[in-house]
DNA sequence: GCCTCAGCGTTATGAAATAACATAACCAGG
DNA sequence: CCTGGTTATGTTATTTCATAACGCTGAGGC
């Protein structure tokens, strides 16, 4: 991952059978109260998030989507992506071209994330904006969204302290 | 630029004649310092960010590289931007897959944004980073480099309050 | 001088994202 | 029902963004 370091892979295992189950359906959940269609392909978008270790890239969902190995069309995938970001299931790493489902219980957040720049995990944090907030504030800035992407070493992966 | 309100340009002129030459003067002094070499393809590429008013996206500079309107090859404008981000005299926005002049006067920074959704300026600023940077260290990680595009309305675009 | 290597020019290709338009499913009102 | 507005999908093609690979050149150390 650009820095020589050999670790296993990533830290962050997919989810499989029930767990996985238990998410999608949690998703699904959330989209009826709401009232907002899960539709297959957006839930099978979600699925794929969900049982991959780590950040996917577009095209590699679209490489996975089919079971039988067909590949699904680019813009199924980028709409769906849209879908689960819109509804805050998934987000975009800009810095890796990347996607990755929520991992954080509360439903609007803003997220931020932790990428090892060895192993390519991305954990996602619940950042404190306050001060750079403050700062656009004063500024006269109307802020609406922020992206924050801290890139480095994680724990598995640093050299021993 | 996403959002419908209409002002005008981008309220960040790019820099002309004496300013420019200046500007470059200053970038090339800092390369001397340190042994690096503003050799004219990376002249020209700065040149380019800094002329212009507001972020530039890499073909934008690959169209406008020749003074006679030739086009520059890719490998040219992309090789130029890797150095000048590493030498600190430009950043890369990530969410608009542009490229900015730093304008900021300390060497070494970390640089943060906010990017008007309306204009499209993107101004720089010193974020203070001691929560997150406290956070991350806290969970065991070693941050490089941070990331943070903050997305909204500038004074100018903002409705008036 | 000679070597080494960073930098460059060039060709080609790969990777990421969207435009555009036709079709199909959903759903509320009549 | 059915009909019209709305939302979502299927499909083809294209655009936008970025890098691989290779050979050449010229600056600077010895
Ligand atoms: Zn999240
Ligand atoms: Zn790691
Ligand atoms: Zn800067
Ligand atoms: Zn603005």
């Amino acid at each position: 991952m650009g820095v020589d370091c050999h670790h296993p892979e990533s830290a962050q295992p997919g989810l499989e059978g029930l767990a996985l189950a238990d998410a999608v359906a949690a998703a699904a959940n959330k989209c009826e109260r709401t009232r907002e269609r899960l539709t297959p392909p957006r839930r099978r978008v979600l699925e794929l998030l969900l049982e991959a270790d780590g950040p996917m890239k577009a095209y590699d969902l679209i490489a996975a989507y089919g079971q039988d190995g067909e590949p699904a069309k680019p813009p199924t995938v980028y709409r769906a992506l849209d879908f689960l970001e819109r509804l805050g299931f998934a987000h975009r790493i800009e810095s890796l071209n990347s996607y990755v489902p929520c991992r954080m219980e509360g439903s609007s957040h803003r997220a931020a994330f932790l990428i090892c720049e060895c192993c390519g995990t991305a954990e996602e944090f619940e950042p404190d904006f306050a001060p750079q907030f403050a700062a656009a504030e004063a500024a006269g800035y109307a802020v609406r969204t922020v992206t924050l992407e801290a890139r480095g070493l994680c724990p598995a992966c640093k050299p021993e302290a």
